[in-house]
DNA sequence: TAAATTTCTTAACCTAGTTTAAGTACAAGG
DNA sequence: CCTTGTACTTAAACTAGGTTAAGAAATTTA
């Protein structure tokens, strides 16, 4: 539990008796590579923390391609927030990147902890807030600027995700081909 | 305070006592077409429900040109979360696009009320995850398909505004140039 | 360790969307 | 009521990014 209670303490200090709790409802286990944790059409029933690995979440559009939305490596908490909330299907997939390790928590023990000890829900709500601020930041981005300049503010955010992720996912999360990711790349380095 | 009380009630209903409280905290005001309710580089310190009216959030990009990334009109809630829940600078602009009416509640007094009236805790979880949901799937859409079909889903999904909107607003929220929208429109036209 | 699959790159050709410019039609405000 | 801006359209030239195809490199899996 120590990655989790460590991400949590960023936000709020918690006693003896509430990191207990919390881990009376915490769930370990392990993911292989391409192991999916959430399927869509299915209620996403389940928050996700990623001790080790790497996921991507992504959907299909009506061609058949995929869309990396949103990636999650250590640290990081991950969801389908409409479905998990709303308890309705999900049109996106969770993905394992690399063999990975979580923790997960399901919904009703999440509300059960929301009740009992207030702080979680003062701290998922600074998840879900931080959240809300990244995907809004990215809809701004994704209008305003070329796609070699998205790719460079990709590297400069995520410095450690583009070194471990294949170009494929990251040309999918910038919303380009991966072959005009090639070419960007080539005139950057073109550039140094 | 009847149509917020309308759109609560959708939600949870309140009592004479709730509402009494509620009512305390909010102010009632107009504000002129064009006029702004947030700028760029100020906090927000306000959340705003729109009366009457419609507005628009938007960021300016490096080169100067302005991108809508959000409308709000009667019955919707407008702020720009990150900065209102961190109060850190914004990035963004509400402006009004007709004359409007709105109420709005401050930051110091929604948390007094998070307190108090443990329901507008709730109201405002299902307000912020709706908005979350909302942006999300417009990432989902923008990646997946051509500015026509993001076109037609607009009109689909905001039938009301897209006839009290001008294409060069429209445009904007699309992401693309206002003479683009011209044709596309134009092609339509033919088709039906 | 060999076979199979996925990843990365290059290049030629293609298309969705931009830019610039010019003209028309409204609407708003003094 | 006139004037100034704002909104809408068209068209020609242009560019960012997509498509197809094919070969080389790297990683998985058997």
């Amino acid at each position: 539990m120590q990655s989790l209670f460590k991400e949590f303490e960023k936000i709020l200090p918690l006693t003896e008796k509430e990191s207990e709790l919390i881990e009376s409802k915490i769930r370990h286990l392990k993911i292989k590579r391409k192991g999916l944790i959430l399927q869509e059409y299915s209620i996403c029933s389940q928050y996700t923390f990623v001790i080790k690995g790497c996921f991507k979440m992504y959907g299909i559009d009506d061609k058949g391609f995929s869309h990396n939305i949103q990636f999650a490596a250590e640290g990081d908490w991950i969801a389908d927030m409409g479905s998990f909330y709303t308890q309705t299907p999900s049109k996106l997939h969770i993905e394992a990147l690399e063999d990975s390790e979580i923790y997960q928590i399901n919904q009703p023990d999440l509300n059960w902890l929301f009740e009992e000890v207030h702080k979680v829900n003062r701290m998922f709500k600074v998840i879900s807030e931080n959240k809300f601020v990244e995907i809004q930041n990215r809809v701004l981005q994704n209008f305003s600027s070329t796609a070699e300049t998205r790719y460079l503010s990709f590297l400069a955010q995520y410095p450690q995700l583009s070194n471990r992720l294949p170009n494929t996912q990251i040309a999918s999360y910038l919303g380009i081909t991966p072959e005009f990711l090639s070419k960007i790349r080539k005139r950057l380095s073109k550039k140094a």
